[in-house]
Formats: structure tokens, C-alpha cells, sequence
DNA sequence: CGACTTGCGTTACAATATAACGTAATCTAA
DNA sequence: TTAGATTACGTTATATTGTAACGCAAGTCG
């Protein structure tokens, strides 16, 4: 087992997870020049993917930017709805298996073979519906 | 009613509507150069938003891409899934009603407010799986 | 017609992402 | 242990995707 470039990884785990919410990969490039000045975007990119293959990291597609998984118990199979607060970048995953059926049963009658499921909602998150519109 | 630019829209939806794919942005100017030799960027993001506005073309979050709609008739509410082949490019909308009030039913246990659903499935289009594996 | 508004074209640049190359770290086998 | 093979890292450079901003042209309305 390599452990090369896993330190790299887990820095790059630790800043997503203290932002607790969706950074772009220059974000987190700008978070690591502090410990790592000279720091270039295919390390960053590297880690990135790393992480996602892992499970630890997920991309959010609809925003090019990336975020720790933050529910350590669920599989990591595609099996998720990302909900995304545009007012304050949070990201959710909700577990949603019979949503996949459904989508695999409307596929299926297409004849289309999935192998990749990307579903993300935008919206407003409890915490800032509940502080109102603009405070 | 302003009737500017929307020469330039009809040109870039005849460009999407030729293609039967996603395409980039990039790609979409490459195609209208002939045309238009001095055509610039944001000429045809301008063109590709206000089709979006009007349902017309949709675009692929995962693919940074656009694709003209293809089914006329379908409202274009969100309420419909997009199947991306990732062999040939093609991208069908499959209408899913009951999957957006699944999906509704368990953003609302969390308090979720959803605006806008993301719902893209990459995989392999029945022709591509007909054609085998790579002939 | 002349003043006002809208939004287009253009220039320039910002933000996101990767190709390619040389090299250092790790692994394998003798 | 060391030679050779392999992996994947850091770096440089560049590709790709997207937008801010400004001046002007086209349409609007008195």
C-alpha cells in the first residue's frame, strides 16, 4: 500500500470538512497555500479524486465544487439525493432508495443502461428558511 | 416585443437541434463561425440563457454542456429526467412525475425548500448497447 | 424627431480543469 | 541490498468554460 500523496488527501479532507459546505477545488487550492505555499491545481485535483473514488469527497456537479460526506454510515453507491441550500452552500445527503427504483424502472422501459446517478436538488435548507428571506 | 438576437438564438437552436447531442458552449461557436467569423463567447451564452428561459434547450450540469429539447409537447417544469450517453452524446428527457413527488416527499421531511432539480442519469442509450461493446 | 431604454457585440479577463514531462518514492525480484 | 520496473507526484503550461464591463446600435415613446 502506497502512502504516498495521502497526506495530501487528508488535508484536503480536513479543509472540506471544517467548511462544512461546497468549495470549488481553488477554494480549497487557496485553503493548503497556507501550509503548502507553492501548491499547484493538479495536486489539489488529484486529492480531489482520491477522496471521490474513497467515498470521502462528493462532486457537486451543478456547482463544480466538492464536498465532504458527512454521513459516515451510508454506501457510497450513487444511492443519495444531494440537497443544496443556495443561500448558505450546505449540502445534505438524503438516502433515497426508492427513488432509484423508481428511476431505474422509468430507464429500463427506454432500454437505457445507467451507470451513473446525479441528482441534486437546489433550494432553501431549514436553517435559512427559517431565518427568513434576507435578514 | 424586441425581435434582436433572436435571430442569433434560432441559429444556435438549429446548431443544437442538428447536432441531437450536448454540446459545449465552445462547440455551439465553433459551429456558428461560418456564419459569423467574429463571433465571441458571450454572444452565445446570451443566445443559450434566454433558450434556456424559454425552455427551448436545457443544460447538462454534468456535462457543462447544452442540448436543444427535443420533445415538444412535455411542460418544462423541471419534472423530467435527462439520460446522457456517454457512448454517442445523446440525451433523451424521460417525463417522472411520481420520481419528483418521491423526491419532494423526502426533501420535505427535512425541511428542505426545493427551487430546482438537477436529475441526470450517465449510462449507455439502447442504440450504443445494441452496437456492442466498441465495433 | 429627439430623448430614453434595452440589450447586443466586443474586449478583456476570471474560474475551472487537465496534458505532459521529469522525477522521486515505492515495489519486485534476484 | 540493489537494479530495474512502476506508480503517482510536483510543476509548467495550457485548455476549457464562463462572465464583467463598456460603448453603441436598435427599438420605444413622448
Amino acid at each position: 500500500m502506497t502512502t504516498r500523496g495521502e497526506q495530501m488527501q487528508a488535508q484536503v479532507l480536513t479543509v472540506l470538512k471544517r467548511k462544512g459546505a461546497a468549495m470549488s477545488a481553488y477554494d480549497v487550492l487557496d485553503a493548503l497555500r497556507a501550509d503548502h505555499p507553492k501548491i499547484a491545481p493538479p495536486t489539489v485535483y488529484r486529492a480531489l479524486n482520491a477522496l471521490i473514488e474513497k467515498g470521502g469527497v462528493h462532486r457537486v456537479e451543478s456547482l463544480n465544487a466538492f464536498v465532504a460526506c458527512n454521513s459516515d454510515d451510508h454506501d457510497h453507491d450513487h444511492s443519495s439525493v444531494m440537497s443544496i441550500c443556495d443561500d448558505c452552500g450546505s449540502v445534505e445527503e438524503s438516502p433515497a432508495p426508492e427513488l432509484m427504483d423508481n428511476l431505474s424502472g422509468i430507464l429500463s422501459k427506454t432500454g437505457f443502461a445507467a451507470q451513473r446517478h446525479v441528482i441534486e436538488v437546489h433550494g432553501t435548507c431549514s436553517d435559512c428558511v427559517a431565518d427568513g428571506s434576507k435578514p
